[in-house]
DNA sequence: TATGAATGAGTCTTCATTCAT
DNA sequence: AATGAATGAAGACTCATTCAT
């Protein structure tokens, strides 16, 4: 048996081609999803033959575990860079949210799709869940860190993080694609903002 | 698609068939997934032909569909038939809300795959989409109108409740998957509860 | 995963269907070689579908097992069969080694092709050396038991029948294929004659 | 097949190189198999990049031929150099004969699989059959004319010599390969050698 | 000469769907 | 209505060979 081994490109090519296969094939599966895309779709839209492919990675479904690595912390992170470079403290917590909640959703905005098929593989793929876990983790635990830093009240403070991050994936999720006509989400901003705010100064 | 003649069963051991390869296809296709469920298997768990399956439905995908608008149903209907059975009122609430929380983690346990692949469908098929943003509004609109009727601030209430809904869907599926250890999810139920609390209160 | 069940037919039709596959898929194996024959050619020339070829082999390779098992025991019984419907003693051995030599010959004629590649694969799958192994074994121990019948020297009998057994089938091997010109097979078969009389009486 | 231009290596270096292609090549081919043995594995282990082995054969099968011209020699001439250098003669036949097997299966014993793989492309190639087949006229011949300048009977010698090699052969094969337990191989290698001396000497 | 990235035809196998019975 | 054998298109992946550098 042939040792299928993977290249890992370091020349700038390479590396480009490698990124263009993530990049192709990553959107493909979000806008299709991943058993309704095919190898060759995928090489054809990244302008590379089948073959290649499989120099670069051991099969399809580490394309999609790649693409999510690579794309799923774009979408995940700006609220945790927003939050790093603020100063947070009872007194524009409620500001730093409001900004936080907007920036989420242009990141939501930006990769739709990608999104959507990223959540759906969460139920059914165990890494893929994994990556998911591991940086909600990390990510309540740096929100945690800056509170605490900022003086605010240590008690169940993970968990009063947990439900504010919660609140704010759904509220931005349902902006930007549930769209309940029935909704005001004006007023569902707001009542989310408070509920954090009270929550986190309880 | 042209609907190639599906046969409506009306003879009573007809529509037992039609069931059984619904139940037996859901069950399948919710263990190991859909695209990994071939329909010769759920042809033989559900002890028929594969033949006969195409005079029940148009194609594999009317087996999920119809899987979902049975199934889901009584994993969601739970939490609606608690609070149309009782009477709400701003002294019971967060009694009420306690038993909703432990009725929602049953119907979560008795079909832990069921939910989970049927979120997953959820972000790829618009056909399943549709039928839970339709079930989620009907839902909020029951308690809703369960609300007012107690007496309740009608103010954003439909906002109020679907947050509050949001907050326990998300309670109830961490505690059954136990996601996270490093949380104490007795104290995030009691968070949720209050947050609830004051929320439809406010 | 689904289960792999390989239908064992039982129906008239489906059996010949199986027969026919393993027939031509064989026959071709035969001539072009394991690797150079494919399913698609196979399914062809046994006048069937690709996919119902899965339906009764494991795959490919189990369809080359299961033609050398039916195939070749052809080849090698008739020598069997000559010496067990005979009586042999010491007067009359060889005559009926000449009839041996003869009849395997026909059978070596008979699938020139086939005789050749078994032989080859021998060297690589173990499944099949195993299968000519066993079959050597319960050849020589057959022809052993006769002869010990028929009052023959038992002494080193299985070494001395194992030694006949080669020259025999290397002798009609090469009458049938390698045609060395400067060879008389006339003489070498009543030099293989003689050299088993000795050896059997010695 | 035309002659894409293969350069006939002239410098040290690119001799070298072939050598090792050819030796490395055909190593894994016999440990693996013709069609189990890709060219990146045989350019890796030779230590020259894929594309240069195209410059020193046509193609895949080339390397194998020329492997087999190479090292196939070594297994088959210790026999003949034996026979070469010493004086045969009726009185020490037995001996040189023990000699024989010893040396042939010292040469087995060397490359157990390249003479497996060896023997079952005899079957499917025909330029591989080719080089056998004058092989062992070569071979047969070589000991022809020894016996026959040692002075024994001339009287049928190219069968008689023909068939104890074929004996010999026989016997040093399963002694490497252990295939029969129930076998004496001490037993048979007497058996053969007494076989060949009455043969010869018929 | 030499490299090794790139090609793409070819392979085995699966499976939704149809059809003869 | 029912069966399950049959179909064949489609898919993931491999690898001998070529080619830009």
């Amino acid at each position: 048996m042939a040792e299928n081994e993977i290249r890992e490109p370091v020349q700038k090519r390479s590396i480009e081609k490698k990124e263009k296969i993530i990049k192709h094939g990553f959107e493909l599966i979000c806008e299709k999803g991943y058993y309704n895309t095919n190898t060759a779709e995928i090489a054809k839209s990244a302008g590379v033959s089948t073959g290649i492919v499989y120099q670069y990675f051991n099969d399809k479904h580490d394309i999609l575990i790649e693409g999510i690595k690579k794309y799923a912390s774009r979408i995940f992170f700006p609220m945790l860079h927003i939050a790093k470079d603020t100063n947070i403290n009872p007194d524009n917590l409620e500001m730093v949210l409001k900004e936080m909640i907007d920036n989420f959703i242009k990141s939501h905005l930006l990769s739709k799709e990608a999104h959507s098929e990223i959540t759906a593989m969460t139920h059914t793929d165990e890494q893929i869940a994994d990556f998911f876990k591991n940086n909600e983790i990390y990510m309540t635990n740096s929100v945690v860190e800056i509170l605490l830093n900022s003086g605010f009240n240590p008690e169940n403070i993970h968990e009063k993080v947990h439900l504010s991050i919660i609140l704010i994936d759904n509220l931005c999720h349902e902006i930007v694609y549930h769209k309940h006509e029935e909704m005001n989400y004006e007023t569902m901003t707001n009542l989310v903002i408070n509920t954090i705010v009270n929550l986190i100064n309880s």
